[in-house]
RNA sequence: GCGAGAGUGGCGGAACUGGUAGACGCGCUGGACUUAGGAUCCAGUGGAGCAAUCCGUGGGGGUUCGAGUCCCCCCUUUCGCACCA
C-alpha cells in the first residue's frame, strides 16, 4: 500500500488512480476509526445531521449523495476548525414504499430491507462520508421503534394523543386506504380511480395545540427563509372572530358558529352556508327539503374528491332553516354547500357575498340578496356591486348602523366588541394547522402500543413490555376490509388486558413513517443504549442539532413534526431545549441536461458508474461545482471532466513540488483563496469556493514554473473536505503521519490577503473608458490627475468636470 | 387563484452593502508535443466592426454620476398550496 506511487513514473500525473487511493483510505479509515466520534467525551462538539435516506432497491440517488457530501464538506470543514464532528447517519426504511415494493416484488420487506441497507452502506461508504457508522440505526430495528412507540406512549400520558373518527382515502377499484402521498390530484395513484372518503376511529396528536409556539419560535431560528415561510404558511394563522348566529327549527334552538376575517361586515351577512359534513345538518334539515338535501350531501361527501377539489362552480342546497344575524336582527337562510370546508375553521360561515368572492358567486347562482357594507373610493352606499369589493385598505363601512364611516380595521374591533357584549362573538385566531393523524391501516411500520379491553378501553402498552414487535407475516397485503393487514392475525392481536388480565385485543394499525423520523436526531448519539431513548448527558452535549441539511419536500411536514415532538418531550423534562435544530438549510434539486430526472425518462444518473469512472472525489467536487448548494443544478457529464482536470493538477502539483520561499504573488493569492474558500464554506457557497481554488491553482501553474511546498501543502488542506481520499493521499506525501483531518485548516495573513496595489476603475459619465494600476489607498486628487495623465481616458474628457465621484480603492468617476 | 423563487454568452454558472458584467468550468477555435489521442500543455473565445468604437443581464418605463443589483408595469418559467372564510 505504502508503494502505491511509483517514482521513476515520469509523467507527473501518473500515479494517481482514483479507485486505487480512495479504496486505500477508505481501508485506512475505518482500520483508524477516524470517523468514529468520541460522543461521551468529546470537548468540542458539533452535530452536523443531514436527513437520512429511505434505503430503495433502486439504491443510492444522486440527490441523496448531493445532500450528503454537501452535509460531509461542512462536517469536514468543521472537524478541520477544531471541532468534534458527530455525521451519523441511518435508515428511514418503514413505510408505504417499501412495503410496496416488496409487494411488487413478490418479497417481504423483512428480508428486503437488509438487503437495501447493506447496498445503501456500500454506496455510502465508496462516496468517502466521514459518518460514524457505529450510531447508525433504522427505524425499523425493533430496538428503534421501541423507543418511536415509547414517544407515543409519553404523548398519550400528556393527553396529547387521542382517537376519533376520520376519514381516510379509500380506492373503491384497489379496495384499499391510500395514503396520502398516494393520491395524486384526488385519484389513486396506481389505478386512477377517484378516491373516495371513509371513516374510521384513527390515533391523532394534537399538534395543533403547539400552533402557536411553532409558529413564535420560528423567529428564533437560522434557517433558510423559504422553509420559515413554508411553515408559516402551512400553520396558517389568521386572525377574525368567532360570531354566533342562531337558528331556531322545531322549538330547538341550534347554535352556529362561524369563523371570519371580516368581522367587520357581519352587516353584510345576507346568509349562512355549512359543509355538508357538518354536524348540524340533519337538524336543521326541514322536511320539505330533506331529500335534495340527502342527495347534495351523499354525493359531496361520497362522490370522487377530484371534482370536489377541481371545480369552482358553486353548488349547493337551501335547507329550510334561518338563522337570526346578531348584527341585523334579521333572520338569514342557511345553506349547504361543498364550498364550505369541515376541516377549516367551524365548518360554516357567514356569507358576506358583497365582498367576498366565493360567497358573490354563490349568490348569483342562487339569487341570495347581495349588501354593499363597504365602499371603495368614489363609490357611495348604494352603488351597485358587479363583482365582491374585497380590498379593504381604504374601505369605510356603510349600511352597518352606528359604525357607518368607520374604516374596516376600526370597525373590525367595535363590531367584536359590539357581538361580545351581545354574548354572540368574541375575537378569535384560527389555525389552519390539524391535528396530526399517525394512524395507518398498513404492515410495514410500528404496532400503535395499545390494547383494547371491553373493561377498560383503550390501555396503553406498559413501558416495560414494549417493544410491540411487529410480527413476520406473509399476508401483508392491504385488503378491503379498511383494516390493517395484522387485523387478520388473531394470534397476534389477541392479547390479556394489561390491568385486568381478560383476553382483549391489540390495536392493529402501525404509526406513521413521519413519527419515525419525528425523533431520530434524539437516538443517534445514544445508540447502542438500551435502558433509555436517548441519554440525558449526551443529549445535553450533542443536542440541538447544530447543522441540519436536508430536502425542501420536508421542509414542512417532518420540520414541523419534528419541532413538535421535541417540545412535548421538553415540557415533559426530558429534554432542555424546546427546538431541535438550530441552523436548517435546504439543499437545491438536480436535473439532468435541463430536465428532471425519472426512471421513465431513462436519465437517472447512477452514482456507482460516475465513482468508478472518474472516482468518488472528483464526482463530489462536480457535484457541488454543479450549482450553488441551495439551489442546486443541471448535471452534464462532459462537465465532469473539469473538476478531474483540477485534480489531476493538484496530484501533479505535490509531486513535482520543489523547495524554497515561493512566489510572493503566489503566496498573496494563496491568502485570498483560504480567505475566500474558509467564507465560503460556511455558507454553502461550495461552487464559489471550487472556483477559488481553480483559479489559485492557474495562478500556481502560470509561467510553467515548479511550485514549492508552501505554495501547495494549504490547498491540500482547502481541498480536503471536497476530494478526501485525494487530500489525504497528498498529505501523507507531503511527510504527515497523521490524517488531514486532524490537521488545522491553514490561517490566511489579512495583510497578506488584501492587494496592495489595486485596479481603479476609471469612468467618464458613468462609462468605464480604463483602469489604473494604483496604490489600494490613492486619494481622489492623485487619482485624478493619474486619469487624466492617460490619453485613452482623457480624451472622453471634453470639458471641464462637473462632479467627482470617487469610491476609494474601487472607482473614479468624471462627470463632465 | 394564492404563496415562494428564477430569467445573465453556445452550455452550467460568477458578480460583496448599486461601482470593470460574464469569475470558474464545459464546449469551441488555433497552436505545441505526438505513430496516435476523447491524454497533456500554450493562446484565444458575449455580439457587431479592419479599427476607433458601439451594443449587450426576459420586455417596457423610472430613480441615480453610475442599475444584472433599487422602484413600477408586463411576459416567461420552476416549486409549493389549492374554494382556508
Amino acid at each position: 500500500m505504502n508503494n502505491a506511487v511509483n517514482p521513476n513514473v515520469t509523467e507527473e500525473t501518473a500515479g494517481y488512480d482514483p479507485s486505487q487511493v480512495e479504496l486505500k483510505w477508505q481501508d485506512a479509515w475505518r482500520d483508524r476509526d477516524i470517523n468514529t466520534t468520541d460522543v461521551a467525551n468529546a470537548p468540542d462538539p458539533f452535530y452536523a445531521l443531514m436527513m437520512f435516506p429511505y434505503p430503495s432497491a433502486e439504491g443510492l440517488h444522486v440527490g441523496n449523495l448531493f445532500a450528503f457530501v454537501g452535509n460531509d464538506i461542512y462536517g469536514r470543514f468543521q472537524r478541520l476548525q477544531g471541532h468534534n464532528v458527530f455525521e451519523p447517519l441511518g435508515y428511514d426504511a418503514f413505510g408505504i414504499h417499501s412495503e410496496n415494493y416488496a409487494l411488487k416484488v413478490g418479497k417481504h420487506p423483512m428480508d428486503l430491507i437488509p438487503q437495501n441497507i447493506a447496498n445503501f452502506r456500500r454506496q455510502l461508504e465508496r462516496a468517502g462520508l466521514m459518518v460514524d457508522w457505529s450510531k447508525s440505526l433504522s427505524t425499523t430495528d425493533p430496538d428503534y421503534y421501541k423507543w418511536t412507540q415509547w414517544v407515543f406512549l409519553q404523548l398519550l400520558k400528556q393527553g396529547l394523543a387521542y382517537k376519533k373518527q376520520a376519514a381516510v382515502n379509500w380506492c373503491p377499484s384497489c379496495k384499499t386506504v391510500l395514503a396520502n402521498e398516494q393520491v395524486i390530484g384526488g385519484a389513486c395513484e396506481r389505478c386512477d380511480t377517484p378516491v373516495e372518503q371513509r371513516f374510521l376511529s384513527q390515533w391523532f396528536f394534537r399538534i395543533s395545540d403547539y400552533a402557536q409556539r411553532l409558529l413564535a419560535n420560528l423567529d428564533t431560528l437560522d434557517w433558510s427563509e423559504t422553509t420559515k415561510t413554508a411553515q408559516r404558511n402551512w400553520i396558517g394563522r389568521s386572525e377574525g372572530a368567532e360570531i354566533s348566529f342562531v337558528a331556531k327549527r322545531n322549538g330547538e334552538e341550534h347554535e352556529i358558529r362561524v369563523f371570519t376575517t371580516r368581522p367587520d361586515t357581519v352587516f353584510g351577512a345576507t346568509y349562512l352556508v355549512i359543509a355538508p359534513e357538518h354536524p348540524l345538518v340533519a337538524r336543521l334539515t326541514g322536511a320539505l327539503y330533506k331529500s335534495a338535501v340527502d342527495q347534495y350531501v351523499a354525493r359531496s361527501t361520497k362522490q370522487d374528491l377530484v371534482s370536489r377539489k377541481t371545480t369552482t362552480e358553486k353548488t349547493g342546497v337551501f335547507t329550510g332553516a334561518f338563522a337570526i344575524n346578531p348584527a341585523t336582527g334579521q333572520e338569514i337562510p342557511i345553506w349547504i354547500s361543498d364550498y364550505v370546508l369541515m376541516d377549516y375553521g367551524t365548518g360554516a360561515i357567514m356569507a358576506v357575498p358583497g365582498h367576498d368572492e366565493r360567497d358573490f358567486e354563490f349568490a348569483k347562482v342562487f339569487g341570495l340578496p347581495i349588501v354593499r357594507v363597504v365602499c371603495g373610493e368614489g363609490e357611495e352606499p348604494t352603488t351597485p356591486l358587479e363583482t365582491a369589493f374585497t380590498e379593504n385598505e381604504r374601505g369605510v363601512i356603510v349600511n352597518s348602523g352606528r359604525f357607518d364611516g368607520m374604516t374596516v380595521a376600526t370597525a373590525k374591533r367595535e363590531i367584536i366588541t359590539m357581538l361580545q357584549e351581545k354574548g354572540a362573538g368574541k375575537s378569535f385566531v384560527n389555525y389552519r394547522l390539524h391535528d396530526w393523524c399517525i394512524s395507518r391501516q398498513r404492515y410495514w411500520g410500528p404496532p400503535i402500543p395499545i390494547i383494547y379491553c371491553d373493561e377498560h378501553g383503550a390501555v396503553p402498552v406498559p413501558e416495560k413490555d414494549l417493544p410491540v414487535l411487529l410480527p413476520h407475516v406473509d399476508d401483508f397485503k392491504p385488503d378491503d376490509s379498511g383494516v390493517s393487514p395484522l387485523a387478520r392475525h388473531e394470534d397476534w392481536y389477541r392479547v390479556p388486558c394489561p390491568e385486568c388480565g381478560r383476553m382483549a385485543r391489540r390495536e392493529t394499525d402501525v404509526s406513521d413513517t413521519f413519527l419515525d423520523s419525528a425523533w431520530y436526531f434524539l437516538r443517534y448519539p445514544s445508540v447502542g443504549i438500551d435502558e433509555v431513548p436517548f441519554d440525558a448527558s449526551l443529549t445535553q452535549k450533542w443536542l440541538p442539532v447544530d447543522s441540519y441539511i436536508g430536502g425542501n419536500e420536508h421542509a414542512v411536514l417532518h420540520l414541523l413534526y419534528s419541532r413538535f415532538i421535541t417540545m412535548v418531550l421538553h415540557d415533559m423534562g426530558f429534554l432542555t431545549f424546546e427546538e431541535p435544530f438550530t441552523r436548517f438549510r435546504a439543499h437545491g434539486l438536480i436535473i439532468r441536461n435541463g430536465a428532471k430526472m425519472s426512471k421513465s425518462r431513462g436519465n437517472v444518473v447512477i452514482p456507482d458508474h460516475y465513482i468508478e469512472k472518474w472516482g468518488a472525489d472528483a464526482f463530489r467536487t462536480y457535484l457541488m461545482f454543479l450549482g450553488p448548494f441551495e439551489e442546486g443544478g443541471d448535471f452534464r457529464d462532459a462537465s465532469i471532466s473539469g473538476v478531474k482536470r483540477f485534480l489531476d493538477r493538484l496530484w501533479a502539483s505535490v509531486n513535482a513540488m520543489g523547495d524554497g520561499q515561493g512566489d510572493p504573488e503566489v503566496i498573496r493569492k494563496l491568502h485570498q483563496t483560504i480567505r475566500k474558500v474558509g467564507e465560503d464554506i460556511p455558507k454553502l457557497s461550495y461552487n464559489t469556493a471550487i472556483a477559488a481554488m481553480m483559479e489559485y491553482m492557474n495562478a500556481l501553474r502560470r509561467g510553467e514554473r515548479t511550485p514549492v511546498r508552501a505554495e501547495v501543502e494549504p490547498l491540500v488542506q482547502l481541498v480536503s473536505p471536497f476530494a478526501p481520499h485525494i487530500a489525504e493521499e497528498l498529505w501523507q506525501k507531503l511527510g504527515y503521519n497523521d490524517s488531514v483531518f486532524n490537521s488545522k485548516w491553514p490561517q490566511y495573513d489579512a495583510a497578506l490577503a488584501s492587494e496592495e496595489k489595486i485596479e481603479l476603475v476609471v469612468q467618464v459619465n458613468g462609462k468605464t473608458r480604463g483602469k489604473l494600476s494604483v496604490a489600494r489607498d490613492i486619494e481622489q486628487d492623485a487619482a485624478v490627475s493619474a486619469a487624466m495623465g492617460d490619453p485613452a481616458i482623457a480624451k472622453f474628457v471634453t470639458a471641464e468636470p462637473r462632479k467627482i465621484i470617487f469610491v476609494p480603492g474601487r472607482l473614479l468617476n468624471i462627470v463632465v
